[in-house]
DNA sequence: CGCCAGGGCCATA
DNA sequence: TATGGCCATGGC
C-alpha cells in the first residue's frame, strides 16, 4: 500500500467520483489546456467566454494572430497563446478535429509534445481529458502535494509521473478523477497562501499543519 | 503596491 | 541537463 494510494482513498472518500475538466467539448478542452498555462482558471473562463459562437477549430485556424490574441486577452500570455492554439489546432485537423476513434498514447504523445506550445503537462491534459487515454498528469497542485505530504516521487516531471503511475491500475477513470481530486483539494484547502489543513482531507499527513 | 495562477520556449553554460 | 528570463492578465 503506497501513499500514492493512500492519498488517493481519502480524497475519493471526500470528493467521490468527479470525472472532470471544466468543458463542453474536446476542443474547448484542448483549448482550456492551453489557456490555463500557468495561468488562474477565472481568467481562462473570460477567454474562453470570449469566443462566443466561435470557439471552433475553424475560427482559430482562420483568425488572424491578432484577432486571436485579442479573444484570448484575459488569459495573459495572450501573443504567445494565439500561436499556440492555432499550432495544436493544426494538429488537431490530423485527426479530423475527432477524439473517438481508437489512439495510440505512444503515438499520439510524442506528435503532441513536438507542437509548439505544448508541453508535458498540457500533453497529458489533452490526452487524458479529451482522448481518454491512460497517462497521469502533474501539475504544480500535484508537485505541492507531493512536497507536503510523505510522497517520495522523486524530481521533475517525469519522475513524479513514473511514480504515480508505477503505484497505481493504470485506468483512465482513476487517474482523471485523482488528478481532479488533487485540483479540488489545493484550491479548497491546501493552497499557498492561506491553507486549510485542520479540514483538509490530508491533513493528518501534511507536513505543513501550522500556517507560517 | 506585490504576489500569484492547473507552463513552455529559448538562450546560455 | 539545468537554470533564468520572458511572456501578461486579473484577483486578492
Amino acid at each position: 500500500m503506497s501513499n500514492v494510494s493512500e492519498i488517493y482513498e481519502k480524497l475519493n472518500a471526500h470528493y467521490g467520483d468527479l470525472q472532470w475538466w471544466p468543458a463542453k467539448s474536446p476542443y474547448e478542452m484542448i483549448v482550456g489546456a492551453v489557456l490555463t498555462q500557468n495561468t488562474a482558471w477565472s481568467n481562462v473562463e473570460k477567454a474562453l467566454a470570449n469566443f462566443g459562437e466561435n470557439l471552433t477549430p475553424r475560427f482559430v485556424l482562420d483568425a488572424s494572430p491578432s484577432e486571436l490574441a485579442n479573444v484570448i486577452r484575459p488569459a495573459g500570455f495572450f501573443n504567445q497563446k494565439a500561436t499556440y492554439l492555432k499550432s495544436v489546432t493544426e494538429w488537431f485537423a490530423r485527426y479530423n478535429f475527432d477524439v473517438a476513434a481508437p489512439r495510440a498514447l505512444e503515438i499520439l504523445r510524442p506528435e503532441l509534445l513536438a507542437v509548439k506550445g505544448v508541453g508535458k503537462e498540457t500533453a497529458d491534459s489533452i490526452l487524458l481529458y479529451a482522448f481518454g487515454l491512460p497517462t497521469f498528469v502533474i501539475d504544480a497542485y500535484t508537485m505541492r502535494i507531493c512536497a507536503r505530504h510523505p510522497i517520495d516521487a522523486g524530481k521533475g516531471y517525469d519522475a513524479v509521473k513514473a511514480h504515480f503511475e508505477a503505484n497505481l491500475p493504470r485506468d483512465v477513470q482513476l487517474y482523471n478523477n485523482y488528478h481532479a481530486a488533487i485540483v479540488y483539494t489545493c484550491k479548497d484547502f491546501c493552497r499557498k497562501r492561506n491553507p486549510l489543513c485542520e479540514k483538509c482531507p490530508l491533513g493528518d499527513t501534511c507536513r505543513r499543519q501550522t500556517h507560517e
